[in-house]
DNA sequence: ATTTATTTTTAGACAAGTCTAAAAATAATA
DNA sequence: TATTATTTTTAGACTTGTCTAAAAATAAAT
């Protein structure tokens, strides 16, 4: 049995893995709000119990072993955000931390009456794909709006940074996270992008699309 | 904050507190599977906090604003078994260690938002009453189904230790904990029961009788 | 009312997970 | 390439919650 902490690790360096070929501690002890000493000190163990490779002053990364743990782990907080906002009402922005609870309560039976429960979603609040019993997770590309071509799809997964204004608009347009999004015209003039969000015809100028951020499957 | 240690400890002496008078350091011990010296550490601390009266070899008790906690603890406790069961379709002898895990879980909303989903409740799968947001808990007196007078009424909440075939007896007849439980008629002959279940009447032996524990509300 | 048994507390140790400060290794720069 | 800066590790300390073993207090029994 695998301690909170140890779960948390290893979930950091699997979304560390996402953006960033080597992992180094310093970015592990940035991401988890650490200090460097104390994660060497957990790298360490986590190397001991083969769930990662650990070379001193060379980098981590998951074995096999604890890429499957940190999966699960995953896969229990998207199952839980999206219990959080589909059955209890939460907001898609009011679970993070609830759910980084509960993705540590330890019971496999849980978890999978959970996902019957809840209609074995493919996609959690947040647009970003749940892992399978498995580990299996759909790869997804994360793009701008502006980088799609016409008649491409996307599934709209966040804004870029600073651009919370750019949220509220979304908002007041009731276009939700994990919406879905088509290209249908883009005017060379000035860039405006015209997109095709719940069968509803969108105009979308250049600035939006570049700040809009996508998951896209090719 | 509370860790999770502290909650469980407040939460062992509420419910020893219905069952006996003065706590001693022993009891809880045994309670919790643990050393009395750990205890002993534990009952110092809880109450530099203010969440017990402690007297060195005297025992505990809990003040106002421990068993306000104790109360919050059993709550959440009554009401993720209430989830588990009615929405995720675990039998009520499945839910206790799961709960155990769940009811740690930080967050005001989260439980408040639960209860409505649940339909406010008012009783858990194994009938006990669910405290509510400002911890007051339904009294419920614990009685044998033999102490009951004719037309009094009960809830079914277990049986007595070892009388496991009790209970496979009472699945056989559709029989739930949480069943409502009503004395129509008790024979003088050999003290058979007579009593009403689920609009279905049915005879008990005198030996179910002392073994069928109910709560009522007299 | 002594002695014996039981309960409870104290004292000291340990594991997990964190920290600070200093040393060592690696990387960057002049 | 020698020096400086940065990163990473080591060493040692601290906290929480647990344990064992021994001492102290209380309760039971002769």
């Amino acid at each position: 049995m695998n301690s909170q902490s140890e779960e948390d690790y290893l979930k950091a360096i699997y979304h560390l893995e996402m953006d960033y070929d080597s992992i180094s501690t310093n970015s592990v002890a940035d991401y988890l709000n650490m200090k460097p000493s104390s994660v060497t000190d957990m790298l360490k163990k986590l190397a001991d119990k083969k769930y990662i490779n650990y070379q001193k002053y060379k980098g981590s990364s998951l074995t096999k072993k604890g890429k499957l743990i940190a999966l699960s782990i995953i896969r229990k907080h998207r199952l839980w955000e999206t219990f959080l906002v589909d059955k209890l009402g939460f907001g898609w922005d009011q679970v993070h931390l609830i759910a980084e609870q509960l993705e540590h309560i330890k019971s496999e039976e849980l978890i999978e009456n959970l996902d019957d429960f809840l209609g074995n979603p493919k996609y959690d609040p947040h647009g970003d794909p749940i892992p399978n019993k498995e580990g299996k997770i759909e790869k997804m590309n994360q793009k701008l709006l502006v980088e799609l071509k016409i008649q491409q799809e996307g599934i709209i997964t966040g804004v870029k940074k600073g651009t919370a204004s750019l949220l509220s608009y979304l908002d007041k347009e009731k276009i939700k996270l994990g919406d879905s999004i088509k290209v249908i015209e883009v005017l060379e003039f000035d860039g405006t992008f015209i997109v095709e969000i719940n069968n509803r015809k969108l105009t979308f100028s250049e600035k939006i699309c570049q700040n809009l951020l996508l998951e896209t499957y090719d």
